[in-house]
This record gives C-alpha cells, structure tokens and sequence, in this order.
DNA sequence: TTCCCTTTGAAGGCC
DNA sequence: GGCCTTCAAAGGGAA
C-alpha cells in the first residue's frame, strides 16, 4: 500500500509504472480537489497521438502475430443472440454479462478468476453509495424499489461499447486504487492513461481486440443503435444542460505542447 | 441530484 | 480527410 503524502505536498508517480518519468510528468496536488492537476499534468490530447498503434493489430490482421488467437474471438460465452426488434432491460445484463466474462477470460488466459481480479468484472459492484453513472445494467441486485421514470429511463439507457482503454481501466482501476492512497478517479485515471502508453503493443492488443469483441457483441444486441441517435432521442428536460466540450475545455488551465512536454 | 474532473478510443456530423 | 463533439468507467467534490 503507497501512503502518499498529503496532497499539498507531494508529486507523485504510477507507483507502478517502469517506465522513466519525466519530471514534468511529476505532478503536484493542490490542497483542493479542483485544480489539482496543474498545467504540466493536462496532456495535451490533440498533440498526443490518439491511436491504435500501427504496431498493434488486431486477430486478423497482418500485424497480430498468427499464434496470438485471441480468446474472447472464439469465447464460448459468446452467442449470437440473434435478430432483435425490441431492446429489454435484460438484453443490458446479458451483454454486461457477456462482456464480463470476456474480460475475465482475457485476465487470466481462460483459468477462473485469481485473486487480484478487479470486483467489477468478477462479480457486481460492491453496494458503494455513489449515485451516478450506475449503469443501465448495474441494476442486477437490489431491484425491489420501483422505479422513478427518471431511473427508468436511465435504466432503458443503452450505453456505448467500451473502447480498448476503458476496459483497460476497468480491469486495472482496482489494483492502483489498491496500491495507493487517492480515490479520486481523476488522479487514478491519469495514472492508468500513463501506464496505458507504457503499456506494451501485445499487451494492447488484447484490450482492442476485446473491444472490438465487445462493439461487435453490442451490435449484435442492438441493431441500429447509435449513441448519436440516442443522444437525440433522449430527452434532456429536467436535467442540468451538460456544458459543451469547448466550453468545459475553456475553463481548464492551458494545456502543455507535446514540444514543451518534451523539455 | 447532477455535473465536473481525467484518461483513451470510437463514432457521427460538419466543412 | 480532418476537426469537433459526445460518451463510455470511476468516485470525490462542487454546484
């Protein structure tokens, strides 16, 4: 367990990375929550490469050695469930469950799930308090309350298939909670972006492929879906207009050039 | 109660 | 084709 110091005094690493730090990539907490990523720690997403690596491929393509067969492809979990008209509640479970297993099965190379497996994926989340982004599949347990047409709602929501990274952080989110002090996801999901750009190709490449496994899975349950399309159709009445991304850019402090990084 | 923060990747729209 | 925007997860904190 890493007991950082208080957050007005220290600059901190990925306790686990092996990869070199740069001193500019040592960044200092403020004492307040907000504002405790200062200039130097904001990577700047537009210089940064935003890629699947060309070194990384994908089962099936040129660049995935022949003998990495993917497990989740031929996943024995994985079922067509056929054409689908309507989309059900339980369709979320099945596809949560789905993907779950996919990410066990990946974790562990198809053995049941050890020790260090993250909770989310090994069993339902921990009953914790927060009260958003809950999921329209985490409602698994504790379902006795009826529902508000807001929860509903949220209920029906679709959500989007995770992306490569996102079940990057899934998968590893508990293990560096674990080994360190700070909660806050913020700070835990620059450590995991970090330690996703150290991360080596072949060891990517699992997470692409399963991302790809699991967009097509959800193409599967959900024919047409689009979450621009749901974007639309979802009425935003009631709720707080979420700002756009340029404004939300516009409050945050200036961000670092990859060349300044590089000093 | 809802949004912000922070990360990367995918996808759709627009020019 | 490139750019922009949104949203997937997470949970503490702010509004």
């Amino acid at each position: 367990m890493y007991h950082l110091p208080p957050p007005s005094q220290y600059m901190y690493p990925d306790p686990f990375s092996q990869m070199q730090w740069h001193p500019s990539s040592m960044y200092p907490v403020a004492s307040t929550f907000r504002g405790a990523y200062p200039g130097s720690l904001h990577v700047n997403t537009g210089t940064l490469p935003r890629y699947s690596p060309p070194g990384i491929g994908l089962p099936g393509s040129p660049a995935m050695p022949p003998h990495h067969h993917h497990p989740g492809i031929a996943h024995p979990a994985i079922v067509t469930p056929g054409p689908k008209q309507e989309i059900h509640p339980q369709d979320h479970h099945r596809y949560d469950a789905h993907m779950n297993s996919l990410l066990l099965h990946e974790s562990h190379g198809g053995q049941p799930a050890a020790s260090h497996q993250s909770p989310s994926s090994q069993q339902p989340p921990p009953p914790h308090h927060h009260h958003h982004h809950q999921g329209a599949v985490a409602g698994g347990g504790g379902g006795e309350r009826p529902l508000s047409k807001a929860a509903l709602k949220k209920k029906n929501h679709i959500k989007k298939p995770l992306n490569a990274f996102m079940l990057y952080m899934k998968e590893m989110r508990a293990s560096v909670v674990a080994e360190c002090t700070l909660k806050e996801s913020a700070a835990i999901n620059q450590i995991l972006g970090r330690r996703w750009h150290a991360l080596d190709n072949s060891e990517k490449a699992k997470y692409f492929a399963l991302a790809r496994r699991e967009r097509e899975l959800h193409m599967q349950l959900y024919p047409g879906w689009s979450a621009l399309r749901q974007l639309r159709f979802s009425s935003s009445s009631g709720t707080k207009k979420r700002k756009s991304a340029r404004q939300r850019l516009q409050g945050r402090r200036p961000q670092m050039s990859l060349q300044e990084r590089r000093i």
